[in-house]
DNA sequence: TAGCAATATTTGAATCCGCAAATAAAATGG
DNA sequence: CCATTTTATTTGCGGATTCAAATATTGCTA
């Protein structure tokens, strides 16, 4: 319980500060060429990624970082486009399957240079490949840590 | 432009998911201690650390990562509760300053204490003094760098 | 110093997200 | 097996944020 220091204080803001100034670069970027949000890159790159390109809600909305609410309605936008579609399971017929569509690969192929590059340009250039590593296993414990 | 690793892609990604997870955390312990959602605070904390205890709208914004539009909602509800106090500047009648009120100032220390240890449990535990240092050290040149 | 560009902030319209409640289908226990 | 609990997803609703346009004021320049 002991008091937070000055300086731990301010690599939180700079946690804070640079998580949204990257993504608001980025967005930036893909909207000027694309004409389409962030996140519906992360639903299509976690689908492109994933073994059958499809995924239940549950993992996509642990993928992207979404309440289940959340990805409900950006399925659906995203299915209004035609860039993905929803399949009932056999299995488990509580749930869905979210199925990436030919039109979806290839929208996520024609946009993911430009978010690649803002990763690379934004986030990954600023950094020696030390602290690459090191600000990986840092936060990828934090995230580990803050689920739950 | 060259190519990005798929091990540089897993930082981007334990970036993202890092903020989003401790984000989620501590707005959850605000919420269920003092009903007041994060953001709140971060704007406490930005006038309660200036000199005047005061700010103009744009440089609220900046520390806040908001739009303007964003920040003079945000702060339209404050002062509803009472927590800020408009002034129109003297010099510059374009602008206002925000002042904190003594209401404002109870709040925020009233609620510091579990932000902070928030703070301190979800991000800065998880890590050791020297991964903090280089986090800290790189996520600021990040921010710098993604400002314009 | 009149006129026009730049700056600070607010407003209108649209979108998006989260919480809590609703629904539907498994899974579990006796 | 039936009843109850748990899990997966969707809906209703309200709040919060953004973009673009509007407003107000200042600064610059000829």
């Amino acid at each position: 319980m002991s008091k937070l220091r000055e300086d731990q204080l301010a690599v939180w803001r700079a946690f804070v500060n640079a998580h949204a100034g990257v993504i608001r670069r980025i967005e930036k970027d893909l909207a000027e060429r694309h004409q389409v949000p962030l996140i519906w890159y992360d639903v299509l790159v976690a689908l492109y990624q994933s073994p059958g390109k499809k995924l239940r809600m549950t993992e996509l909305a642990d993928k992207v970082v979404l309440t289940p609410s959340g990805l409900t309605r950006l399925v659906e936008r995203l299915e209004k486009e035609g860039l993905v579609r929803r399949e009932r399971t056999e299995e488990d017929r509580r749930g869905s399957y979210t199925v990436l569509t030919r039109e979806g690969k290839r929208a996520f192929l024609k946009a993911w240079p430009t978010y690649e590059q803002g990763i690379r340009e934004y986030f990954i250039q600023v950094l020696t490949e030390e602290e690459c590593r090191i600000i990986g296993d840092g936060l990828s414990r934090i995230y580990q840590s803050s689920r739950l």
